[in-house]
DNA sequence: TCTGGGGTCCTAGGACCC
DNA sequence: TCTGGGGTCCTAGGACCC
């Protein structure tokens, strides 16, 4: 068996819903499905998968269909506490390992026979051991030279599998693979190959350089293919880097042309956005708009910030006009998004203008403000200029028509929550 | 899958410069 | 002023992933 390269690659098996079970026993050996707050399923358990259920259906189809099934809410933060000690007992076998998802990661394990004094198949066979005794999920393993191969590997046996694939036993593997299926294969990728005569991954793993050349393969391919043929390109990122870009989204139903509701919902996004930024220390430079309208067609816009900031109230003034250059009243609007770019490392060195410095003083209210959202929930505190979006925000309510009297409530703590607020806006 | 949300990387082409 | 060649930087948009 011969690993030039030894990748590992673990994939929790249905993930979200596993976890589920894991923290409540009553839960296990049952149809578990997540994504209630949404309104569909976002990930099903084995019990659910044979029931005939899949991703994406609707909760309410569920139901109907199953209504043995349990349907739970999305809990994200418990998702990631299992993903980090999904990494951490990886971590304990490898200095090589990159976080790769909230339920995969890759661990570079070549060299270490020595240490182990056991094979690789081995070693692939003890960390899978420990996750699973640690976390009470099974995975899908996969070990091959690469990480394209040990991806085909975890996807091989599914749930609970180990597939090596070493060199040599590579060609069998790819043999029946459909190229649509590679991990970066896409659909248009997969087209333009087919309609090449390449069907399967051995077909692809087959060409020859000048075939690429001649076709014009861009990279990300180009390294699928070396991948193929046994080679190692895609090295493991097992260093945490900051992020890119912090991006905050959201559909709303029905869609909308409302210039206030639009810009409001902006506005809850920017907050959004913001909030995430100050947890992870980060300061944008550039912040980016976008506008989805009811067909689907996006407008997108960016502004170049002065000092870089995470604070909404600043962001909002300066966007409040661009806003309105992109905005066209005719249109109905489905979405409205905002992504962070040039992210920086906050680091409270003054600026030449004492912009910074300036900037300080809101910085304690918002931190008030994040610990308050935290404490007692999210939005419990938000700008002004977010109200009607949060108050808009019920999912899944749209049916449920309010009584009047629940109307006059509803009404009645808005204003009292626009009464409150200006404060917020004073502070600075 | 009539289309949710959060990301990254690559490339073509325009602007600008020598 | 026209023509040719070559380089860098930036941006929009496509493609892909989970």
């Amino acid at each position: 068996m011969t690993y030039p390269r030894a990748i590992l690659h673990f994939d929790g098996d249905s993930f979200f819903a596993s976890v589920e079970q894991a923290m409540n026993y009553t839960l296990r050996g049952r149809p578990v499905v997540t994504g209630a707050e949404r309104g569909a399923a976002t990930a099903l358990s084995i019990e659910a998968k044979r029931l005939g259920l899949h991703r994406g259906m609707s909760i309410r189809e569920i139901r109907e269909k199953c209504p043995e099934v349990v349907v739970v809410a999305s809990n994200y933060t418990a998702y990631s506490l299992y993903a980090r000690r999904m990494y951490r007992i990886v971590g304990r076998y490898s200095a090589k390992v990159e976080e790769y998802s909230i339920d995969e990661c890759f661990a570079d394990i070549t060299g270490l026979t020595e240490l182990y004094l056991k094979t690789y198949e081995e070693i692939a066979l003890m960390i899978k051991g420990d996750l699973e005794r640690s976390l009470g999920i099974t995975f899908g393993v996969g070990l091959g030279p690469s990480k394209v191969v040990a991806k085909i590997g975890s996807k091989h046996n599914k749930p609970g599998g180990f597939t090596p694939i070493p060199q040599e036993l590579l060609p069998q593997f790819l043999e029946t693979l459909p190229i649509g299926s590679l991990w970066g294969v896409g659909p248009a990728m997969a087209r333009t190959l087919q309609a090449e005569g390449v069907v399967t991954a051995l077909d692809f793993a087959r060409k020859d350089e000048f075939w690429l050349r001649s076709h014009k393969v861009a990279k990300p391919y180009r390294e699928i293919w070396f991948e193929l043929r046994g080679g190692c390109v895609k090295e493991l990122e097992h260093m945490v880097r900051a992020p890119a870009s912090i991006i905050k989204t959201r559909t709303f139903a029905p869609p909308n042309k409302d210039r206030a509701f639009i810009f409001s919902q902006l506005s809850k996004n920017i907050e959004r956005a913001c909030e995430r930024a100050r947890t992870q220390g980060l300061l944008c430079g550039v912040v980016g708009v976008m506008l989805k309208s009811q067909e689907f067609l996006y407008r997108n816009s960016e502004v170049m910030l002065r000092t870089p900031t995470n604070d909404p109230a600043e962001i909002l003034k300066i966007i409040e006009k661009e806003f309105d250059r992109m905005f066209v009243p005719s249109i109905l609007y489905r979405a409205t998004g905002v992504s962070l770019r040039s992210l920086v490392r906050d680091s409270h060195s003054a600026d030449l203008f004492g912009e910074t410095a300036m900037s300080h003083k809101s910085e304690k209210v918002l931190l008030a403000v994040d610990t308050l959202n935290k404490r007692y929930g999210k939005e419990t505190v938000h700008l002004a200029s977010s109200l009607r979006a949060v108050n808009n925000y019920e999912p899944n309510r749209q049916k449920n028509v309010d009584t009047p009297a629940k109307a006059l409530r509803t009404t009645l703590e808005q204003k009292k929550k626009t009464i409150d607020l200006p404060f917020l806006g004073m502070v600075r």
